[in-house]
DNA sequence: GCACACATACCGACTAGTTGGTATGTTCCG
DNA sequence: CGGAACATACCAACTAGTCGGTATGTGTGC
């Protein structure tokens, strides 16, 4: 039998119910339950609920930038190629249910920003974090084949994050995966139009 | 003395309460103190908290199309600059503390699209609609300077929402404006390049 | 003009259940 | 042993929603 801890089926549930749920409308009782452990278990890990919600927010953190570390998208010797493959990639990810793939700081920090200091700082570090995980490749694209003036690759690796995290609410609003595809795929015709071989070394 | 009905006080109380705190994190009470009724005047006028909260939704999608309908952002006589002159406009509204400039719809359909079926239908008919009367002129947009294959103006005028939607998500997170001041320029260079001029008549 | 019937808008104390959190065990393992 | 990991029982505060009641119209027939 694994011996899985407490701590862990707590962060795991969180991660799966404040998808479907949101954070406030999920209480400490259905967590326990759904992590199938005690109220006691509960507060001996966590002081409150809301310190809960800030440790799941670094351990989404945590999972989520091993999978992106580990994802084949790094491959291509072309920069701009590794841009577009993470593009495809967040793409794939789109599958199943819509607590399956939509984000669960995005859907926290949209609750808690003006409550919780701890659950908003967390998430920021969690997308801001990934966002920087772009910056290296963009500004490599952006080096070898130009951007318009204005376009940073700071802003840009941003703006990913911002077209991902508003296609899941326009999903969730439409109640099917459709509008999150298609911000995906407008966010890659995006990157092709910046980086278009006509414009390279456009720097204007 | 002006006689606002405790219904229009519910709603008004509702659209900045819900900005800041998010829908289940706002209880009955505290929105009846917000606008200065009593309890009895709040299930007199809805049937329970969940109609409020589609009630607002569908006052937000009145009073935020009354504003659209009534902005400067129509009167160019090419649709390509009235697309422009809108996003120009979203611009503009982003001003003032994160709860002012944020969408309401937006944030409860995050919260409410797995627990209320009415509240996320409500959601949906606020931005879906919104995104439709772009539609018009980003068609007109396409016949006129073209665009590349794939693009239709449905998709484009969803695209605009989700941008800005996940702008407000960053911005929450980042805990000030400049994440979604930045979405919005990339969106507008997103169509800048879609239908820049050296790219006429490509239907490809 | 007026009395009567009825409707709408609103009030605020009340309730049954839920909430996050605590206090006090017990069990397991080095 | 001793302490970390859990379990059980409990509580005060808060929750959405109820309910009997009042105040103010709004017709309607005479």
């Amino acid at each position: 039998m694994a011996r899985i801890s407490a701590r862990e089926k707590l962060l795991d549930a969180a991660r799966d119910v404040v998808r479907t749920k949101g954070f406030a409308a999920t209480s400490v009782d259905e967590l326990c339950a759904a992590a199938g452990v005690t109220k006691g278990a509960f507060f001996h890990h966590f002081a409150s609920k809301e310190a809960l919600g800030a440790a799941a927010a670094d351990h989404w953190a945590e999972t989520t930038g091993a999978l992106f570390e580990s994802a084949p998208y790094h491959a291509p010797k072309d920069p701009l190629e590794r841009v577009l493959a993470y593009i495809d990639f967040r793409a794939d990810l789109i599958a199943g249910d819509l607590a399956e793939f939509t984000c669960l700081v995005g859907t926290m920090v949209q609750e808690a920003y003006g409550t919780s200091d701890a659950i908003r700082t967390a998430c920021a570090n969690s997308i801001f974090g990934h966002a920087q995980t772009l910056e290296a490749d963009i500004a490599e694209a952006m080096a070898l084949y130009g951007a318009p003036g204005g376009v940073t690759a700071k802003s840009l690796a941003r703006f990913t994050q911002s077209a991902l995290q508003g296609g899941f609410i326009l999903a969730k609003a439409a109640g099917n995966d459709a509008p999150a595809r298609e911000a995906v795929a407008h966010l890659r015709r995006y990157f092709e139009l910046l980086f278009q071989p006509g414009r390279r070394g456009d720097a204007q």
